[in-house]
DNA sequence: GTGAAAGCGCTAACAT
DNA sequence: ATGTTAGCGCTTTCAC
């Protein structure tokens, strides 16, 4: 456990003064080369690591970004953790990650604890109750960037990085109209979230450029769970007359609930054709396989990161840019196809 | 973008010195009651928030704590963050995360940022190809806790937190033998990392504890993605006599081969039993349900921390519990169940 | 129970 | 191209 190195020493070593060693340390362009290198050497030599506290304090910036997300655990949000973890260290920025666990209780204690941390920007996928953002009003005061991305949130200081949900929702709707389906049923989660709000409109209004009637009773909200599919498979069956298209918000949900009416006795997709969301591993392994839309967690998570780097470094204003709209796309597989492809 | 408040504005707001501000903030017992209240309530009024640099640099302590993993967007591992950030949250520990992308040299570099960044602890599941852990010797040098996790190494300085891979592979291949099964392949990755060797170790054992013969051309080993376990079905259908067992260490490539088998018109598990590893959601959705072993992710990761932050405190001596067992389980499902269970 | 003073290690003005 | 000086905000002796 000995004494760690300070460019103090180095400066002795060396027989400059710390101001040189700091600077050469740094890259500096005013700094002799062959200092540098000298000051190079010694520091490796005597093992030298910068201390990022006492640089910190001193620079006001700390190279860390904060990440708030609801759960850790899923396939879709850690896609998005691994796309910015890869960005951000590439870029030397340091990560620190947090869950909400879907609460706006943790995602206030959350916001609290990154902003004593003081990361330099802070990158947001809201909680399932989160009813205003006051919470982060701290970072907007002080002008730290926030920046939201799927779960989002309208605020004119804030960025965005979203898939358009209304047109994807829209797709899967329309796809499954032409695959002959008449009465489609959609499962969805927690209405107060925009993903969600967003789908159950594109999903409306491809029933009705489709000339297909609107029915609030074959809109099943739930919480898209292993268990909620299998749930809302029995309220599908119970439904009077049988519905014969299912688009739902989550691949995980609707592989389960296509289980669940598998075992029921129906045929997917000839009797129930059924449509997921995210295009999840899980997608290739159910059988049939599954149709979804194709969400680039890992470029949106890349994104996301690029973006406060680029607005921490002045490379953009990110408040011009108040949303970046990723593309996404309809996957078609067996759980829908009932006719040819075009 | 206004100034931060410090401790000296309290100072000067309450009327006393930095100095009894600071104490008071930090809840130091020989600080009057009623002068702590002041300051508390001086300090909220103003928006005062502590200056982590300033008091890391101080005490030379970051309350952070680095994970170093392979890949986040993995079920698994996910899981196993989901738990470390619940338990060092509720410490009051930042967790840092990086991936090495399963590359000793991502792994080196990552290993210098963790140094660098001066956390207090590490904690870490190493690449595929970590010949050694040389990189991690400055934590070893400056009495910085590493602990290994999963896929881990052995190093007289630090913990290990597995589960028992030998016996989990013991009793799930065990299990496929008292389903009937005589001739049991063996899909696996990496030799070099600890659990696919152990798991291969505690196949063997379990063949020949029944008197069955080991056979080398009955393990594959190869990278257990989606396509690997494909190939691996392919490579089985060609084997001669055709197996009546898989075990696989992977429920993702278990699945993806299990289909691939079906769509060659084996049935499951009449001409082949299947038993995958690691208790995925995947495994309750694939047809027939997966057999597999719960690996407990979530609870690694909240055993990980909490034995990090016990000998960071003083509580415990990292050293004397060298390794820490968590139990795993055999969950049989449709996937191997030839026989009524017992 | 409280305060004065020093210093953690670094960087940015401002010289030279 | 290099050095001097000051200070970022906090904690911790040591003194009263």
């Amino acid at each position: 456990m000995d004494k760690d190195i300070t460019i103090y020493d180095i400066a002795k070593g060396v027989g400059v003064s710390p101001t040189t060693v700091s600077r050469a340390l740094n890259d500096h362009p005013a700094v002799n080369k062959k200092t540098k290198q000298r000051i190079y050497e010694i520091a490796t030599q005597m093992g030298y690591r910068s201390n990022m506290f006492a640089s910190n304090l001193r620079k006001q910036r700390t190279n860390t970004i904060g990440v708030i997300v609801p759960h850790l655990n899923s396939s879709f949000q850690s896609s998005v953790m691994a796309g910015m973890e890869k960005v951000a260290t590439e870029a030397g920025y340091n990560l620190i990650i947090s869950q909400s666990m879907g609460t706006a209780e943790k995602e206030i204690a959350n916001a609290k604890t990154m902003f004593n941390s003081r990361v330099d920007g802070l990158l947001v996928s809201l909680a399932t109750d989160t009813e205003n953002i006051d919470h982060f009003e701290p970072f907007f005061k002080k002008g730290v960037p926030v920046l939201f991305y799927d779960r989002v949130a309208e605020h004119k200081q804030s960025t965005s990085i979203i898939i358009d949900n209304v047109q994807a929702a829209y797709r899967a709707t329309t796809h499954l109209i032409e695959q002959g389906c008449q009465r489609i049923v959609h499962i969805t989660g927690n209405l107060r979230i925009n993903v969600y709000a967003h789908r159950l409109k594109g999903y409306k209004y491809a029933l009705i450029d489709h000339d297909l009637p609107f029915n609030e009773s074959l809109v099943i909200v739930n919480d898209l769970t292993e268990e909620a599919g299998i749930e809302a498979a029995s309220q599908i069956l119970a439904m009077e007359p049988r519905p014969d298209g299912v688009f739902v918000s989550n691949d995980f949900c609707a592989a389960n609930c296509m289980n669940a009416l598998k075992q029921a006795g129906l045929s997917i997709p000839g009797d129930i054709a059924i449509v997921g969301f995210n295009n999840e591993p899980i997608t290739r392994v159910v059988e049939p396989a599954l149709t979804t839309i194709d969400y680039p967690g890992y470029e949106m998570g890349e994104v996301a990161v690029r973006s406060l780097i680029n607005y921490l470094d002045g490379l953009s204003d990110i408040s011009i840019t108040n949303t970046v709209t990723l593309r996404s796309e309809l996957i078609v597989r067996g759980s829908s196809l009932r006719k040819p492809q075009v």
